[in-house]
DNA sequence: AAAAATAGTGTCAAAATATAGAACGCTGTG
DNA sequence: CACAGCGTTCTATATTTTGACACTATTTTT
């Protein structure tokens, strides 16, 4: 948050909306207008003219009290298709490629996304067994280990709550349907900062995935390995986890030098 | 007074600036600001000038050959640290799509505004046949459901100041006009904790409503489910009102828990 | 390689919008 | 119940934004 910027101090109304938009962003809370104006020091009559104007705009939007501004639906929107797109991508690419090619395995990102997770981008090994998941697409928090990963991560009312609205559909004999059970493992997953998938969502699938970090090491996007139980044994799965940490770390890296610092 | 904003697109930096990040958000591939303005149509000097500001504030930066432009380092921040924290922002959003997906129609959260109740947000079913209210429009207090929610929850004395001023316009044959008729409603409604409107704001509209409560039991925003009459008789519509409570009572938790939502 | 088409830059005056001071009313709190 | 802080409204000022026009540079076509 070292926003020390010793260029000319031009007021232009772009600048204040960006601002704005980049406290919101990064608080973990909804904030009130005037918690906003606490480290940007705007006068009170433009500070709430420019809100007003983000929140028409859909980028902003307000609490359920009405009090406090979060994220809006497009500012939300661009968000995650900038993750998707955005200029890291070729060097996630490169990253990508070389974890997956020394596993011998698909290797995937995926990003939260509502009470799902979202592929964002995968290399795909020439094996002609492969998983039938295109980039864009979405699947479950409960029965995988990217999204078991993130919920494994989130603050424990976070999870509660979301898990209170989460329907724990049975995909496969082994999904965890239980709450408690769910629960243990998440707790287990969380100690061991690796997340596995043992036919959870799709028989004679294995997963193991660990996570992207960003700014104050939160989870913001995960790493997996997906294989057929065929190919790949529990075991030898679970020897490459140490690659893919260290393929996590860079990606956590490459967030960092980029602008998520 | 269905503030039915008529108001067209009006030109605002803001707007402007905002609309070419999503364009950049939402290419794979830098872009030539000429090819930002293929779907945009701004003047040219326009156009370069604002780029040129996001630029300057590290929103956009030049491509290698300095030819094009991608997401800068700050927008990159912005959107991880968006998504970072996303699990507040989407909790709202995952309760009102389960509550609507299981009720089949379309579910609303609104909140007082002044003389009028305004939606701030919505779940809309895939029936063709469907409520023309925008997320930020409003609606009168006396003859929706949500608004005589909110006129029921206020003391006394606050409720005839506020009926003083309101003008009980009828909208349908079963709009209350009648002042006592209107506060025998009321009183009803706030033995019961469930509001109801039948065909009161538009024919063939049937729409029920519960409170979502703040700190200390206060009312701070309405939760309702709007159907056709077509398609949903009054009974089946009250069949849902255990759901409807339910998910009331997980917004008034996300508030207490949150600081908002 | 030359020509044609398209893209980007600079200037400027008019228009419109943003600006921030002061004062006011509301709410929640102690 | 009074106080402090927050949000709102009003207004005069001036600053930024705007886009036509003209010109240069670059890319594409022939």
């Amino acid at each position: 948050m070292t926003d020390s910027d010793p260029r000319i101090e031009k007021t232009s109304s772009i600048q204040r909306a960006m601002s704005i938009l980049s406290v919101v962003a990064d608080s973990e809370l909804p904030l009130r207008p005037a918690e906003i104006n606490r480290t940007l020091q705007l006068p009170k009559p433009t500070l709430h003219r420019v809100c007003q104007k983000l929140e028409a705009e859909g980028l902003l939007q307000r609490s359920l009290d009405g009090k406090r501004l979060l994220a809006g639906p497009r500012f939300i929107k661009m968000s995650i298709g900038l993750i998707s797109n955005s200029a890291l991508r070729t060097e996630r690419s490169t990253i990508l490629r070389r974890l997956a090619e020394r596993v011998g395995e698909t290797c995937n990102i995926a990003v939260p996304d509502g009470d799902r997770m979202r592929y964002i981008d995968r290399y795909e090994t020439e094996w002609p067994l492969r998983l039938q998941l295109p980039v864009g697409s979405h699947v479950p928090l409960h029965c995988t280990a990217s999204g078991k990963l993130y919920l494994s991560s989130l603050t424990s009312t976070q999870r509660k709550r979301l898990l209170k609205k989460l329907s724990l559909i049975p995909q496969t004999k082994n999904t965890f349907i239980d709450p408690e059970l769910l629960a243990a493992e998440l707790k287990a997953i969380r100690s061991r900062k690796v997340s596995v998938e043992n036919e959870e969502f799709l028989y004679d699938m294995l997963c193991i995935a660990v996570a992207i970090t960003g700014p104050r090491g939160k989870l913001c996007a995960t790493l997996s390995i997906h294989a057929p139980k065929q190919r790949m044994s529990f075991e030898e799965v679970s020897e490459h986890i140490p690659d893919l940490q260290a393929a996590a770390a860079d990606f956590s890296a490459l967030i960092a030098s980029s602008g998520g610092a």
